[in-house]
DNA sequence: CCGGATGTTCACCT
DNA sequence: GAGGTGAACATCCG
């Protein structure tokens, strides 16, 4: 996906239908529509209703409406968010370059404007009122103590990051950037790490997020370019590591990273 | 051809 | 209960 820098995009480039009210809905996949919601539901509360705010919880774009209720957008790892019939994010690595239109897994059209959500896997999904609070503090705004108490876990500290009920918005690129740049194993036990190291990682992911933000997502981190076999450390020079943590391939420095 | 890929959920173990 | 593993979703890429 999409993880919170590009989901923040997409909430970016959104904005354009506040206050225009629902015209039209799509939603001809059924297993597209996640937690009880169905296409019949989507069709029946949706129509005339108009955005109020777009809102944003890590990976969760979220959908304010003035019905009371709130549509809650996933993406999956291959879910773009298609505004006016442009993607406002081009360069999404494991996504087609273009996109066909059997991958619209959902759209919604307003007076003036339109949504669709193309995810040729079908990952990601649509729910009515999302069980916000099943997810912990936003990884963009999150304090270095609500970190602090996210990280009370003997889990790998990788796996902690991950944990969307724990930090919300990191995903597998984001939290390899953000440990080597913080100088820290991936796979060391969450709550085996001391206040400074909690407040250096505090530190090193707001300036990560931050700066990767300004470059244009996920995939612009120094480390990019190295996360294949064989790849160097920009660091250091040292051959990375290629490991699983927290079930996912882990690029990390033996030498620097500890 | 095969393995793996910015993710989540669930079943099934330990 | 916590944590780990593998499957499922479906397409593309090296």
């Amino acid at each position: 996906m999409p993880e919170i820098l590009e989901v923040e995009f997409y909430r970016r480039s959104a904005e354009t239908v506040v206050g225009r009210p629902i015209t039209a809905v799509h939603a001809p996949d059924r297993w597209f529509c996640k937690g009880g919601t169905t296409p019949e539901e989507l069709k029946t509360v949706l129509p005339g209703a108009r955005a109020l705010e777009l809102g944003r919880r890590g990976k969760l774009l979220l959908l304010h409406l003035d019905i009371g209720r709130t549509l809650g957008l996933r993406f999956g790892m291959t879910g773009r968010l298609i505004v006016d019939g442009q993607a406002s994010v081009d360069e999404l690595e494991y996504s087609p370059r273009r996109s066909d239109p059997a991958w619209d897994r959902f759209g919604l059209d307003f007076e003036g404007a339109m949504l669709r959500v193309s995810d040729p896997r079908r990952l990601g999904g649509v729910q009515l009122d999302p069980p916000v609070e099943r997810l912990g503090p936003d990884a963009l705004a999150i304090s270095r103590t609500e970190l602090a108490k996210a990280l009370q876990a003997s889990a790998p500290l990788k796996a902690k990051l991950l944990d969307q009920t724990a930090v919300a918005g990191m995903g597998n690129l984001l939290v390899d950037e953000t440990l080597w740049r913080a100088g820290l194993d991936p796979a060391r036990p969450a709550r085996s790490l001391t206040p400074d190291e909690v407040a250096t990682l505090h530190k090193t992911m707001r300036q990560t997020l931050k700066t990767l933000l300004r470059r244009g997502g996920s995939h612009t981190g120094d480390l990019q370019d190295q996360r294949h076999r064989g790849g160097l450390c920009p660091r250091d020079g040292t051959p990375l590591s290629r490991r699983q943590v927290g079930g996912r391939t882990t690029y990390s420095c033996p030498r620097h990273q500890h």
